[in-house]
RNA sequence: GGGGUCGUAGUUCAGUUGGUUAGAACGCCGGCCUGUCACGCCGGAGGUCGCGAGUUCGAGUCUCGUCGGCCCCGCCA
């Protein structure tokens, strides 16, 4: 390449005027009038226009060929547009440039799709050609805004005292969470590795050794199924400390965030955030994880059928179950067909239906308003503050919890059809006061809702045994307009504080020292007391890009059946491989 | 594992009650054009209607199966 360039196709102005500059970059655009040919080159930096006269036969001749994406040098003078000509929506819209030596560099056959942030193609075809769609500007830009994340991420807590270290990718398989992605080990036959799910362990032993305070950007991996939030291959921003609480952890967090948004986008963010226990919000959003933008609030509405003739209520305040009710103000113009829907997507998340009523001239109508005593007409119209021409949804079920998510999620979708969401609004805040073990009913046994490692509350030590699903744990989710993008806990840092929770969780003696013997023997040499977070960076980029999937911001992302469309992953492996690993597949 | 939805030209889509030769825009190819910038004008090529069965005189359209994309539930300590 003979012509190599002096600057970008996103800097030259008015003030380069006369000098003689050299581009690289692609075809955007052509436009040939027959005598004169503008071409928009563009590189990552932006576009610029650069003009063929016919006065230099070889070079127009060769510039007639130019096509879309071909990979091109000019060099020419800088020349100022005639004022008519000037393009207001270019940065670089006020100059050209006059080209007087041409370099084809590559050509390229004609692109699957247009590289034009205006012009749509599916995403399976985009993910195919991976390598044109990461051309457009809207996905670079996506991709540099996650770049200056990261430099600010690694630059914040530099300052803070925190050391980056590295951890292993090839560990140790775990019992407990999510399924593992495993490697086959070669030196040691039937033996495997398994791709980290998290650093917890390596983390919490770095606490131990002394480095106080530990911070790395790092890749992990769950064998689970996809979401537009959710890869199988993810990064994390790992945080631990030592000698530290709750309000230690979530005071870094909180500057954090509040520095990321003044230096990024100078946008001022409110700090400390607010903390809502877990209780409180599923009470009154039916979610761990509430949009707090929009009111719409769940009501509890089951006292009041205590004596119902109701039979749908009826059996659920029998079955001590919970009954609750969103009221949409002025939504009486609802129509059957749409109320219908809700009832629909009730039932698509599994729940056995809506029950609606509306409140117009003063009393109830429609929908089970005919199955309900005029005690209860009057109960509902006092407890939920009626007004004319509200709509009010109702949801019954034996199982309270799963009730207040159905409503939690009605409430979202709610939001979304009336538009209540004012999407300029930046909610931070904390869920505190998690549960610390959740029933598997499948395992038939406790298990830890965050992970085994998170310390319970202090003083719901002493129900750890009577009463397992009482206990808090030390644990904090950080919720960003209604997503989870951080979760975190003080840890247990005694051995026999461990072992005491690995009983609770039905994990023999053996299979602990097993699996994590080597993190309660660290414990043993002075584990200093310690706690951390960990951010989903994906999903932090994603919703400051403001972008609906993950796909949005990582470079080379799977499909939703965890598929690699441009490289085809996963693929067969020659049969020497396995071999090798003393692995054979079974028949399909 | 379950549910929903989509699949028609290179791309994005339309396609009536099942009925003649499946259309549009953009892109592509050829021609014309010296101030355009999502240039313009004229002409042209381009289709295994995802795939496979079935119903029917006749299927892009109806039925069943299957594959793939996306979304949701389960799952994700």
């Amino acid at each position: 390449m003979k012509l190599k360039r002096t600057h970008t196709c996103g800097e030259l102005n008015l003030s380069h005027t006369g000098q003689k500059v050299v581009l690289n970059g692609w075809v955007d655009n052509w436009r040939d009038h027959g005598g004169i040919i503008f071409i928009d080159l563009r590189d990552r930096y932006g576009k610029t226009q650069v003009v063929f006269y016919p006065e230099n036969a070889d070079i127009y001749a060769t510039a007639k060929k130019l096509r879309s994406e071909y990979v091109i040098a000019v060099k020419g003078e800088v020349q100022a547009r005639p004022p008519e000509a000037v393009n207001p929506n270019l940065s670089t819209g006020e100059i050209e440039v006059r080209v007087e030596a041409l370099e084809l560099l590559n050509v390229s056959q004609v692109p699957p799709f247009e590289i034009k942030d205006y012009v749509d193609a599916s995403e399976d075809l985009r993910l195919r050609y991976r390598y044109l769609d990461l051309r457009r500007p809207k996905l670079q830009r996506n991709i540099l805004l996650r770049h200056r994340l990261a430099q600010f991420t690694r630059q914040f807590f530099d300052q803070e005292g925190f050391v980056e270290i590295e951890t292993p990718f090839l560990t140790k398989s775990t019992p407990e969470g999510a399924r593992d992605f495993l490697v086959p080990s070669r030196l040691h036959r039937g033996k495997f590795y398994a791709l980290p799910q998290s650093p917890q362990t390596y983390k919490q032993i770095l606490m131990v050794s002394g480095f106080d305070k530990y911070f790395q950007i790092v890749k992990c991996f769950r064998d689970e199924d996809l979401r537009k939030d959710r890869q199988p291959e993810f990064t994390q921003i790992d945080i631990e400390m030592s000698f530290v609480d709750e309000d230690d952890v979530m005071g870094v967090v909180e500057r954090y965030i509040q520095q990321l948004f003044k230096q990024l986008f100078d946008e001022d963010i409110p700090i400390p955030f607010p903390r809502i226990p877990y209780h409180e919000a599923m009470e009154r959003f039916g979610s761990d994880k509430p949009d707090l933008r929009f009111g719409l609030e769940l009501n509890e509405v089951t006292p009041l059928f205590s004596n119902t003739a109701f039979n749908v209520f009826a059996s659920v305040v029998k079955a001590k179950g919970y009954i609750g009710a969103l009221v949409v103000p002025q939504a009486s113009s609802y129509s059957r067909k749409q109320i219908e829907q809700l009832g629909k997507y009730i039932e698509s998340l599994g729940g056995k239906g809506l029950a609606h009523v509306k409140f117009m001239n003063g009393q109830l109508e429609g929908g089970i308003s005919k199955f309900l005593s005029a005690d209860e007409h009057q109960a509902l119209k006092t407890q939920l503050s009626l007004k004319d021409d509200a709509l009010i949804l109702m949801v019954a079920d034996t199982h309270r919890e799963f009730a207040q998510t159905l409503l939690g999620s009605l409430r979202l979708r709610l939001a979304e059809e009336l538009d209540l969401i004012d999407k300029s609004v930046k909610k931070f805040h904390w869920v505190v006061d998690f549960p610390l073990l959740e029933y598997d009913e499948e395992e038939q046994r406790y298990v830890a809702r965050h992970h085994p490692f998170t310390s319970p509350k202090l003083e719901d030590i002493n129900k750890l045994e009577s009463q397992p699903e009482e206990v808090r744990a030390r644990a904090y989710d950080l919720i960003f307009n209604g997503n989870e993008i951080a979760g975190g806990s003080i840890r247990i840092h005694t051995r026999e504080m461990q072992e005491k929770m690995f009983r609770l969780l039905k994990i023999e003696p053996d299979e602990a020292e097993r699996k994590f013997g080597f993190l309660m023997e660290a414990f043993q040499y002075g584990a200093p007391p310690h706690g951390g977070i960990a951010f989903g960076f994906d999903r932090l980029v994603m919703l400051i890009a403001d972008t609906p999937s993950i796909r949005d911001v990582i470079a080379f992302p799977k499909t939703a059946s965890a598929v690699g469309l441009m490289e085809n992953t996963p693929s067969e492996v020659d049969p020497q491989q396995l071999k090798e690993l003393g692995i054979s597949i079974e028949n399909k």
